[in-house]
RNA sequence: CGGAGUGUAGCUCAGGUGGCAGAGCACGUGCCUUGGGAGCACGGGGUCGCAGGUUCAAGUCCUGCCACUCCGACCA
């Protein structure tokens, strides 16, 4: 490709939209535009990066006997109403009339679609195993989209779907599946982990995410450098038995004044005692309206995860101080004694002695708590959040914590959407069953940003060769020379043919400019013709800094071998 | 959904107290120049987010709306 003919934009100066490197480079260099919040546009570099990602997985999908096949965007609301996901899934579903006035939904995902399909053309075990797989544009009517290609509206994902006879069977496909996403994302040039993760709304029995570790990603992930558990901070656990206090003599329990002291850290400071030893009990309200109490130790973060899981809540939150009052308690005086909500106990406070609660009066608090003897609780339940330095769960040496982008997500379903929808196969014993699900999800414009994230500096992108738009850029410095222009032409016209995508920069513009751009767009090797032909050199580089040395005009043909790879 | 901010040329932004709509970059033409976003000259380019109001006069003041960004809530 000529850059003359070609059409990428750049920008010397950032957007004032944006703010995270991948959206300001992805923006300068010309590989995207914003048409709305959340929506973009994938100018011809970006949409070839698109199309190399793809294509991988692609690759990778059909090796593992997935098949690809495409799927609707638009689906009617009858499928969502089946699985009840019409009202669960709530705002984030795109929905729009038709000029009937029949409602439908622009498809986050797929699994209603996918089983409807099968459904109807599968009926005996003789039928199955399969893995369906697209790649396809999603709709999400995010809250606040955010960060460029991070978090749209409409994004470009690879779903895929197993289908059963077995869980036995279905572990399988699952497992095979993540052997395929680790290809995948090792192919791709990516620095990531595989996380234990919580299966949220799609549902299912396990989940495994892959996370692109990068300083602008939502995940929070723990993990253990010495035995490799990693875990999604909403899922993770970590060997509380550690972290426990020395056994003490129980002492007579005490109401204490504790004038306006009410933050854990003003209890522990007031009262001259660990914080460890406060206990904070926190007022949960249920979706279903229920109140809650959940004891965990002063020093620990409630996980909300943990909380909807245990009582298979979809949403719950802190309760306001007005419900608080209706519930004739006191802001940060509440406790466990007396109180008629159940109690729920972190394992935090399981075995702790003489701790300190509030005591749902104003200016009290109690001193010297124990259980079973001051309250008892209905359950001890893990209800923590795990942090770095946490001991791990499996080999007790310290756990790290960081952020990264979630680019995939693989789910044993199990039989959640085929009950549902009725989704049965007659099984060798001549009984019908439900079908065992899996569903495997990359999200393939979040990877370009992802690898963007990973791979940049201060002056643009520095492409993976698996992805990059091009493999070779040749700068031609100075068009007017023709002893420049015939010697870019050769180069242009040899790696042509020797199968190397190649952008020749042959714009009349001068060579700072060009430099620029080369640094912005971050093709992995590049060409420079210019000065140094008088002695017959070219320049051969690479944008990652790693190589750059003058080489004699004749050895074209070794270096082109070289850059192919 | 709560909080904050922004909206003026393609981009980045300036336009106290109301009084002829600007700069740099980008763009066009010409000359010149070609190893890190060159120089000179001339030129084109605006629904000042939208609607209403106050006023002799509104980019500027008032009201409402819209869009975008950030923080938080949320986030298969």
């Amino acid at each position: 490709m000529r850059a003359s003919k070609f059409f990428m934009p750049t920008l010397k100066e950032t957007p004032s939209e944006a703010e995270v490197p991948s959206h300001i480079y992805l923006l300068r260099a010309g590989f995207i535009r914003k048409v709305a919040s959340g929506i973009y546009d994938f100018l011809p570099l970006g949409f070839r990066v698109l199309k190399k990602i793809e294509n991988i997985v692609r690759k990778h999908m059909d090796e593992a006997g997935a098949l690809e096949l495409l799927l609707p965007i638009l689906t009617p609301a009858e499928l969502w109403k089946e699985t009840g996901r019409w009202d669960v899934y709530g705002k984030e579903l795109f929905r729009l009339k038709d000029r009937h006035d029949r409602d439908f939904a622009l498809g986050p995902t797929h699994e209603e679609t996918i089983t409807d399909l099968v459904r109807k053309n599968i009926r005996s075990y003789k039928d199955l195993p399969f893995n369906f797989y697209q790649i396809q544009t999603k709709f999400r009517d995010e809250a606040r989209p955010r960060y460029g290609l991070i978090r749209g509206r409409e994004f470009i994902m690879k779903d895929a779907y197993s289908f059963d006879t077995s869980e036995q069977m279905a572990i399988k496909s699952y497992e095979l599946m993540k052997e395929t996403y680790h290809r995948i994302f090792k192919e791709l040039g990516l620095n990531y982990l595989m996380v234990e993760a919580d299966v949220g709304a799609i549902g299912g029995k396990f989940s495994h995410e892959f996370v692109v570790l990068a300083a602008n990603g939502e995940a929070h992930i723990v993990y253990c450098e010495n035995c490799g558990y990693a875990a999604n901070v909403e899922t993770a656990s970590y060997e509380f038995e550690l972290d426990r206090l020395p056994p003490e003599e129980e002492k007579p329990l005490e109401k204490v004044y504790t004038p306006n002291v009410k933050s854990v850290e003003e209890v522990a400071k007031f009262l001259g005692v660990d914080i460890k030893k406060v206990v904070k009990t926190l007022i949960y309200i249920l979706d279903d309206g229920t109140a809650v109490a959940v004891a965990i130790r002063g020093d620990r973060e409630v996980n909300e995860t943990k909380l909807l899981n245990y009582f298979k809540a979809l949403d719950a939150h802190l309760a306001s101080p007005q419900e608080l009052e209706e519930l004739g308690l006191v802001e940060g005086f509440v406790g466990p004694i007396g109180l008629d909500i159940p109690v729920y106990v972190d394992r935090s406070v399981e075995d702790l002695h003489n701790f300190v609660v509030g005591a749902n009066e104003k200016d009290y608090h109690y001193i010297n708590v124990n259980i079973p003897r001051d309250f008892k609780p209905v359950e001890f339940v893990d209800f923590s959040t795990a942090r770095k330095g946490d001991p791990c769960p499996i080999c007790k040496s310290p756990l790290e914590e960081t952020t990264g982008l979630e680019v995939g997500h693989i789910f044993l379903l199990g039989t959640k959407y085929s009950q549902a929808m009725r989704a049965y196969f007659v099984d060798k014993d001549g009984k019908e069953k439900p079908i065992v699900m899996g569903c495997y999800g990359i999200g393939i414009s979040r990877l370009i940003a992802a690898s963007v994230e990973q791979n940049h500096d201060k002056n643009g992108i520095i492409w993976p060769e698996s992805i990059a738009p091009f493999r070779l850029h040749i700068l031609a410095l100075n068009t007017k020379d023709k002893n420049i222009m015939q010697t870019c032409e050769k180069i242009y016209e040899k790696a042509k043919q020797k199968g190397i995508d190649v952008l020749l920069d042959d714009r009349d513009i001068s060579a700072g400019a060009k430099f620029k751009d080369a640094d912005l767009i971050g093709i992995p090797y590049r060409i420079v013709v210019g000065k140094a032909l008088k002695e017959g050199k070219i320049e051969l580089q690479r944008r990652d800094g790693t190589l750059k040395e003058l080489v004699d005009v004749s050895l074209t043909d070794n270096i082109l071998e070289k850059i192919k790879g």
